[in-house]
DNA sequence: TTCATAATCCAACAAAAGTACCAGACTCTA
DNA sequence: TAGAGTCTGGTACTTTTGTTGGATTATGAA
């Protein structure tokens, strides 16, 4: 296995025998680019860790608009829900590229934590983490517009998408819309919004940041920063 | 103390002994009505359970709109991820009505976590199902209409508003409205809508559900429910 | 009862987001 | 290098939601 399992913060600080003991329950399982993983309201899928390549966890709404919850890369965690109650499994997950993981079935990992408490209380501060950031989607959601919630994935992408593999910028609008919860024409419109503003600059094929502050005044108030007309400048 | 400790998901299966240093961690606090319990950002309040009356979890918008999170009554818990972690509250909590509550520090949370792996175990539980919830919600800011968020509140409140205090009918637009993440106004004419579609009748003052098949409906596809109007109906 | 407050109703308007559509530009493969 | 497919840019239109303001109707305390 070329990869350390207790580099995942699951598995930190649990000692050799106990990193065994995982590693002879886990299974190994390669997926070709597009191939699903498993699906929402399935039976449970158990506990999945990313060795290679790109997930994309999502969910559709009842018109078939998609949205990505995350995209996920090495070595992140998916389903620790399910994985640990045992319910259905509460979103879709898709390999975008082709992609390896490493998998614990709900069973397994019920009695991993009964033998390794440390098992146990990491998976208590990863749940915790976890719903910290749900809130904050949650929050962005209901109350953020939609140039707000793109400004604030340009400055971080990592609480839309963590662990996001490409920067903002190379992501297509598509894309982009289906992070936002949106549609591709609306990401435009919004883009294009912010490049009239001048908080980014367009390069060639790809987009900049231009005005941070800007870009965090958006972010935070949901309103356009007005620009102080530099005024009397020369040129 | 008037009531089970063990009657509370987190603490059940705990022998006598752990929830005696359980009930000794734990500190008796009241509320009067409207008074704050503890503020987002705010320094880790620790573990919350309500004993008595009605606490609002809640969140505001940088325009200064308040949306609730939940309505909590006895006997449900709060502020478990903070508790957990100990980082700061990821919410607003105040007391509706006067109120009771038990507190537990974080760091006493994690002397009883160790000494206790029942209470461990449970709090993971209780973790992926607050986690289920927000997933839960998210996709409902994402996806739904406000018709359609409204009509599933009043199908299940439970959902929204888990174990609120009230029936739908008994809470005020205003109050809707902050639940749904949206204004009064909007939440009026919502109402409205339904009950000129014929899904709800207003007997007096409270407004009952006339037609569930219907809410459901809306609930599940955003869409208004045809009414097929009885052709050649008498009268 | 009477007053003050809270809750509601309703209409008109403004702003944001969703939808539809089409024309270019780029990229990859045949 | 031709063509298919994907991505982007942009317009026009519809729908939904947010906002404002004024009038009406409870509700509860004095």
């Amino acid at each position: 296995m070329g990869f350390q399992l207790d580099s995942i913060p699951h598995f930190a600080g649990i000692n050799a025998e106990g990193l065994a003991r995982i590693e002879k329950a886990a299974h190994y399982r390669t997926y070709q680019a597009g191939a699903d993983i498993f699906f929402e309201d399935g039976e449970c899928a158990g506990f999945h860790v990313v060795l290679d390549g790109l997930v994309r966890i999502y969910r559709v709404s009842s018109e078939g608009r998609l949205h990505t919850l995350s995209l996920l890369r090495p070595y992140s965690t998916f389903n620790d829900v399910a994985a640990v109650d045992g319910g259905p499994n509460p979103y879709n997950a898709v390999a975008v590229t082709s992609a390896e993981m490493l998998q614990i079935s709900h069973d397994k990992l019920l009695e991993l934590m009964a033998s390794e408490p440390g098992l146990l209380s990491n998976y208590v501060q990863s749940l915790a983490r976890v719903n910290r950031d749900y809130i904050e989607r949650l929050e962005d959601m209901t109350f953020r517009s939609i140039p707000s919630r793109l400004a604030k994935l340009f400055l971080h992408e990592s609480t839309y998408a963590d662990q996001i593999a490409e920067t903002p910028t190379a992501l297509t609008q598509e894309e982009i819309a289906s992070i936002l919860g949106t549609t591709r024409e609306v990401v435009g419109r919004a883009l294009r919004g912010l490049l009239n503003a001048g908080l980014l600059v367009r390069k060639g094929r790809h987009v900049y940041i231009a005005d941070r502050e800007g870009l965090e005044y958006l972010a935070e108030s949901n309103t356009m920063p007005m620009h102080d007309i530099t005024p009397g400048h020369p040129l």
